[in-house]
DNA sequence: TCGACAATGCAACCGTGTTGCATTGGGTCT
DNA sequence: AGACCCAATGCAACACGGTTGCATTGTCGA
């Protein structure tokens, strides 16, 4: 019975160093079939039409902060400045390119096109990320379109 | 009497076709004066200890959303999720080149370094911004040395 | 100068995210 | 298997950013 390292959401859990709870299980699952980052909202709402009850709220924003904490899990900040959680691995399968992301619908699409260089810094300036973010409305979105309601009708 | 379209705060709020209100007068020339975008609670400080006292709350919200409505401001989200103007012609002059922000002090520097060029989307997709996100420690605090503290002495 | 209508201030509200504390449950040790 | 320890959970309450409704004030055009 040892799974030493797995790539099952448990078997990712042990090796982060975190305990198997049932809730972690769920919401590491949810982001892994998540095609999209989900705020703590979606992923209430996913979690209890899911056939279990959801978690407490408090207890998934906890739930979210280990696994980010561990590695599994990253947060960003949407266009409304909401926190959005992705699966860590999923990320990884798309480090090679570029994404964009639709600032009406909120989805996010692969681009054919490589990350840009990094750039050039002062004398003694350390360089520790750099993110080129792309955004825009996607063609289903176009087509929706927006008669003159040039305002963002947005969600929330 | 009469100048019809100069560039003084007065002048743009007519000419973005804004009544010229005294709240108005001062956060413009709040944000055209501030050397990086201001949040909401920046902006109530510093119109508080200008001298007169500070806006409303909610008139300082209104008086944002008045100026962005009229492309004198623009409104994008930080790190933490919360929203920060910035003057519109300001930023007009920081568009030829890119910028570096220092985690640490939060400072951002201007680099010798182009904009990326627009990646090519699908058919369909309309581009609306492009943002390339540097970020890292600048020289000075790179300096005042992190002996080991890996970990973000994060705020809020 | 006067009047229409936008801008302001005030109070109350909503959603997101956090903290404290008692209880439950996971993992391990014997 | 049983017991123990401490992390994980749930609940209540809070903090903060941002929004809405409504009465009042002030801008600007006639």
């Amino acid at each position: 019975m040892e799974r030493s390292h797995d790539s099952s959401p448990g078997g990712q859990l042990r090796t982060a160093g975190l305990k198997r709870t049932p809730g972690r299980l769920r919401v590491l699952g949810a982001l892994q079939e998540a095609r999209q980052p989900l705020s703590h909202a979606d992923l209430e709402r996913v979690l209890t039409t899911d056939a279990h009850q959801g978690l407490d709220r408090v207890t998934l924003y906890r739930v979210l902060d280990s696994l980010v904490a561990g590695g599994l899990a990253l947060k960003a900040v949407d266009a409304h400045g909401v926190y959005r959680y992705s699966a860590a691995d999923a990320r990884q399968r798309h480090e090679g390119h570029l994404h964009f992301r639709c600032v009406d619908c909120g989805g996010v699409f692969c681009l054919d096109e490589l990350p840009p260089p990094p750039p050039k810094l002062p004398n003694g300036f350390r360089l520790e990320a750099v993110g080129l973010d792309v955004s825009g409305v996607c063609a289903k979105c176009d087509l929706k379109g927006h008669p003159k309601s040039d305002e963002d009708s947005s969600d929330r």
